[in-house]
DNA sequence: TTGCGTGCAAAGGTTTTGCATGGCA
DNA sequence: TGCCATGCAAAACCTTTGCACGCAA
């Protein structure tokens, strides 16, 4: 394990992480909280603390759906390599569905489709309560 | 509806999509098929094609997973919005969950976890079975 | 002839890299 | 003092846009 060091910009990229446990965040996100505190970090300090933490496993790097640029999550927890997420296409909230459920989905898949699911990289889209009854889209599943 | 020309470039473009139907590809894949069939074309060309045939519902558009570029599926039957796919991370083919189970599925995380899926958006990754054969990984759910 | 399709050049946004300097331990 | 962290500039990529011209119907 390589040696690090304590930093006012490590910090505080932690601290806004940690905020945001449970959304996805962009990098763009990060550069702008960073502002708000008055404190001016380069952008490629950012993108060398989320590598390092990507790297690390503390956060989940992907690409969103669209031309946007990458998403991160924290991995809030250690089991999240053993459940899927569902993330809201409208306030980008992430949910875990860590859930008996979430077992018989991976074995229908690999039972019946012969595909060994990868949780990390999959992501379910989607609206989350809130934003489907603000936006009463009726495009979805049900 | 607006009026459309035929050209050659629309032609090889499709051909090549056509080609390859269960797969996901690039906007840089086109090219370099393009560019085997000796027909030069301008990049933005080909983003204005695959761009109306993604308008038009033929092409279905999604950011893939970590730093590469946009990935473009066909949507070979009606049914696309209704059913998620699954793509192999090691061959980019892509497979419908077409069966009883998907309405599970989409009920479960309806009534459960009060979540609207949205099926076009949303991407399962995992191992196809020949993949997972000749890759031997264990880190996938089963 | 009409107006869609194309090429070219340029720009925009995101992310990465090299190099010299700063600063934690 | 050693070595990681940072800033700055530049580049790499992918994708989009404006404008003028080409070409299908």
């Amino acid at each position: 394990m390589q040696k690090s060091y304590n930093t006012k910009s490590k910090d505080l990229i932690m601290k806004f992480v940690e905020k945001h446990s449970d959304k996805a965040f962009t990098a763009a996100d990060i550069i702008r909280f960073l502002d708000e505190q008055n404190f001016s970090v380069n952008t490629t300090t950012v993108y060398r603390n989320i590598e390092k933490l990507t790297k690390t496993g503390t956060l989940i790097k992907r690409k969103s759906t669209g031309n946007e640029s990458c998403e991160y999550q924290l991995a809030t927890v250690d089991t999240c390599q053993e459940h899927i997420h569902m993330q809201c296409t409208s306030c980008s909230k992430i949910f875990h569905l860590e859930c008996d459920f979430m077992k018989d989905i991976a074995h229908h898949l690999y039972n019946h489709h012969n595909f060994s699911l990868d949780c990390i990289d999959s992501m379910l889209k989607g609206l989350c309560k809130k934003c489907s009854i603000k936006n009463k889209k009726t495009t979805h599943c049900k």
